[in-house]
DNA sequence: CATGCGTTCATGTGATCACAAATCGGCAAG
DNA sequence: CTTGCCGATTTGTGATCACATGAACGCATG
């Protein structure tokens, strides 16, 4: 999810079960599992490798994004007081900090701490965890994009986003979430050979 | 998905092995994907039980739907052609008579397949994948709905449906899909304590 | 030097087993 | 009649093994 992993990287039951000293059943079946979020791809003959999106599915799992985080970030809005608005705040900083050091896989794992935290509030969890699998098919590709990228300051949108959540302004929410979503998300149409995993 | 099952119905890895003449080993895998897609639920001691959904997650869940589908029918919009109407109408006539059968498990089968050749025609494999995890969360307390239900004929915002989609009117469209859902959903309230499960 | 082929090795799959924990039953005591 | 307890049994978990399949590598040939 935090892009450790990057597109296409392979990995093999026996690897992993020697990896986390385990036999090789959990890891079937942790992985079984991953395989049924799209956290991972089974090839036709068993093997399996984190996903390389085509554009046409990143642009898929943006959408979805653009529907389920305005949702959310809407229902969390009426829970949210002010010391969560003060905790977002400085998620914020770290992930400023993150951007200014280049770490992608810190500033990926900033960011979606800091939009789980607003989302936690919204006190929907079936919603929430339909999001996680969503942003678990996005991970290796995401750490792809970012460790190009050389941004060095965090999202503009979270600075609306903050706002409109101190303004209690809904239709202000809707909007900041869904375009820090698909703006952090629309660098994503060149990057299929801009990158190339080590398997 | 198509509520075979009724909320609470457990079930042992030996008896599925047993069942389907099998090992324990694929069925584990088989039972892990389903737990992770939220079709099955696991004890904290292990066991296995279909879910039994609090109202508060069927508004969840019904939530999603009411997100995913719109945008679902609105992309296959384009590319519904006369003949993908035609057989759309006449699931809806199957449908008619699933529901004056009183048969629940035909009908749920019957209009999932309705939306699912509709949303199909969207192109958008990711998309649909999350939103039938959706319903297979659903399928065992559908199935206690409807099996209360005295309904009689095929839901009335299908024939809007219908009508759009032979207008390319999207709107329209994505009024009457949000529409279906969300009053197919709406009987689920008072739903808890009607049904008693056999454990 | 490129290319096709054959062998070897790695990998996933299904099955079986030992074990610990939890469940369910009956039985007895109040 | 209810309630608590104890034992038998069911059940999930982790490990290991045999096997078939597919991949990878090297070698020989053009």
């Amino acid at each position: 999810m935090i892009g450790l992993l990057p597109p296409g990287q392979a990995l093999t039951l026996r690897g992993l079960a020697a990896r986390f000293r385990v036999s090789m059943t959990p890891v079937r079946e942790a992985v079984r599992r991953l395989v049924a979020e799209g956290a991972l791809t089974l090839s036709s003959s068993g093997r399996m490798t984190t996903p390389e999106l085509s554009v046409e599915r990143i642009e898929e799992l943006a959408a979805l994004r653009a529907l389920i985080e305005p949702e959310l970030a809407a229902r969390a809005l009426p829970r949210a007081h002010f010391a969560l608005i003060d905790r977002l705040s400085s998620i914020n900083d770290a992930l400023g900090e993150a951007a200014e050091r280049h770490d992608a896989v810190g500033y990926i794992r900033t960011n979606l701490e800091f939009h789980r935290t607003l989302y936690l509030r919204a006190q929907s969890p079936a919603m929430l965890a339909i999001l996680e699998t969503v942003w678990l098919q996005l991970g290796p590709t995401m750490r792809a994009v970012y460790g190009r990228m050389r941004r060095n300051e965090a999202p503009r949108h979270h600075r609306m986003i903050l706002a409109s959540l101190r303004a209690g302004d809904e239709p202000a929410l809707r909007l900041a979430v869904r375009a820090d979503v698909t703006h952090g998300l629309r660098h994503l149409s060149p990057s299929e050979d801009a990158y190339r995993p080590t398997r």
